[in-house]
RNA sequence: GGGCCGUUAGCUCAGCUGGUAGAGCAGUUGACUUUUAAUCAAUUGGUCGGGCGUUCGAAUCGCCCACGGCCCA
């Protein structure tokens, strides 16, 4: 960073606690290296508890472990000539002890200086404290970061949500069940990747600027690209290239990765999300329903040791086999005055939609109609996990049609709490099916819809080449993790989500 | 985009119908060689989110703005 950048750089918070902390450290550059990077730490906190929690005095005094530990100083009190502080490092706290007669006078003095937030490592003996508690005996202490700003109070923590968000690494020091979501984060990420690789899948990358934004219905980012002196779009959806690796031979296939969609944000939606997206060919919506409904079970029994969810004073069992119905049956189950044989016809559709205060459009036809009644009655009573099938080919553009009734297609959607959590459906392999529903949808943009798709003539090229009969699946894996750790926000889990900028 | 709520010390929060801004923890100084939200004594700390207005006087009332939270579209 140089001179200009610097003085363009806003002037941030100052107090009194960190001028305070500012002189220590300045005594610190004057007696030497104030940041050393030369300690060697050979434990952490949670294998030493492992290994020695079990072990009495006795035991331990016999064994006399010598450790080399290190981490962020969370509590600390001095008492007199002799001190105890907790060290937290990634895997957990553990205490040390700290004698004025076993480090020194001076390092004693220094020790007492020093602040909650510090960078510390120790060496020296494990032993257990009277109230059983394992302990280091330090016999050598050093200062290896100074932390300058003071960290929240050791009570309460950190909870005001937009300093959370804002300043995740504070979370992260002062919040267990922040450290503890994020775990689970990754480990569901982990756990579905193995999942599909063991069942034979394959993970790629596929591009996240697109020169046609396609796969999804919504509204994308816009970026430019210099060199090339054309516009790129952010990927709304990875699902045209997953199916163009279908066509290629690469049968079995899927991403995980992060998507990006220009909307409002709110607890279900930030503008940036990770999807998993998998196709397999010679497979059908019914076989993915399937293997939905067993990676989820297994996951949760895998991440959270349980199949009963609870969620924000909900309880969902995710043990008992899965719920199926249409769309046509759940908007009869919450609807059950509305005639089940008209749910076709356009006309009864618009009249029972206006007489619900939707909103619609002269261009919708009954499909289109007949989902904004789904969504405004029966969707968010779908607590027990659900999967929804039979959806109109009207707002289905890349989905099979379904061979009994064109009027829906082979596709379904999963259901938890009210929320959309995956969508899947037998592929739309007919290129000459597919290229009308294109063209339907830049007729829809033409009229208005900007959240319409664009025609993808590469795509319906390499369906002319032939794509197998092929099924695919999207999981929205932050509403996952929302649903396993029991979280109100989608906020809660993104590590940094977007935010206004202060 | 609309409605409601919030923004006060480093953190968590009080602050009534307008009258010199408070607590706990943290911090500072001192005591204490096995503490667990340690204890004891003393003590510092504020542009009350920003702006404008009403008023003799505004953290408090009104308007505008910013940021956040929740609900709705």
């Amino acid at each position: 960073m140089n001179d200009e950048t610097n003085s363009n750089t806003p002037p941030i918070d100052e107090n009194k606690y960190i001028a305070l902390r500012r002189e220590k450290l300045t005594q610190l550059r004057e007696q030497g290296q104030a940041y050393p990077n030369d300690f060697e730490r050979k434990e952490f906190a949670q294998e030493l508890h492992d290994s020695y929690d079990g072990l009495n005095r006795e035991q331990l005094e016999e064994q006399a472990v010598a450790v080399s530990f290190a981490g962020r100083m969370m509590f600390q009190r001095v008492m007199g000539k002799a001190s105890f502080a907790h060290l937290k490092d990634m895997s957990g706290t553990l205490q040390i002890f700290v004698q004025r007669d076993a480090i020194g006078e001076e390092a004693y003095n220094a020790f007492k200086q020093s602040d909650i937030g510090d960078i510390y490592g120790v060496k020296g003996v494990l032993f257990k404290t009277r109230t059983d508690e394992l302990t280091v005996k330090v016999s050598e202490l050093t200062l290896l970061t100074k932390s300058l700003r003071p960290l929240p109070e050791k009570f309460h923590g950190l909870t005001d949500q937009e300093q959370k968000y804002r300043q995740r690494y504070i979370d992260l020091i002062m919040n267990e069940d922040s450290r503890r979501v994020f775990k689970i984060r990754t480990q569901t990420i982990s756990f579905i990747r193995q999942y599909l690789t063991d069942a034979g899948f394959i993970e790629v990358e596929t591009p996240m600027m697109q020169v046609i934004p396609g796969g999804a219905v919504a509204r994308p980012f816009i970026t430019h690209h210099n060199a090339l002196d054309m516009e790129l779009y952010l990927r709304i959806a990875p699902e045209l290239y997953l199916k163009r690796l279908v066509v290629g031979g690469i049968e079995q296939v899927f991403e995980i990765n992060r998507n990006f969609r220009n909307e409002g944000l709110s607890t279900r939606h930030n503008p940036e999300f990770t999807m998993l997206e998998f196709y397999q060919a010679y497979a059908n919506y019914e076989d993915l329903m399937n293997l939905t409904e067993d990676m989820v079970r297994q996951l949760a029994k895998a991440v959270v040791g349980t199949t009963t969810i609870d969620y924000q004073g909900d309880q969902f069992d995710l043990e008992k086999p899965f719920e199926r119905m249409t769309v046509a049956e759940a908007v009869m189950k919450y609807n059950p005055d509305l005639d089940a044989s008209k749910l076709e016809d356009s006309d009864y559709c618009r009249s029972i939609a206006e007489g619900m205060h939707i909103k619609t459009e002269q261009s919708w036809g009954a499909g289109k109609l007949l989902i904004e009644i789904f969504e405004k009655t029966a969707e968010d009573q779908l607590m027990q996990p659900t999967f929804i099938t039979a959806y109109p080919t009207e707002v289905s553009p890349l989905s099979r049609r379904n061979d009994e009734n064109p009027f829906v297609t082979d596709r379904f959607e999963f259901f938890v709490g009210g929320r959309e959590l995956a969508n899947g459906f037998s592929e739309l392999n007919d290129p000459e099916d597919q290229a009308e529903r294109f063209q339907h949808q830049v007729s829809e943009k033409e009229s208005g819809d900007d959240e319409a798709m664009h025609y993808d003539a590469d795509y319906i090229r390499a369906l002319e080449y032939g794509m197998p009969p092929t099924a695919g699946e999207g999981i929205g894996i932050d509403r996952l993790v929302m649903l396993l750790t029991n979280a109100p926000s989608i906020r809660d889990v993104i590590l940094f989500p977007h935010m206004r900028p202060e």
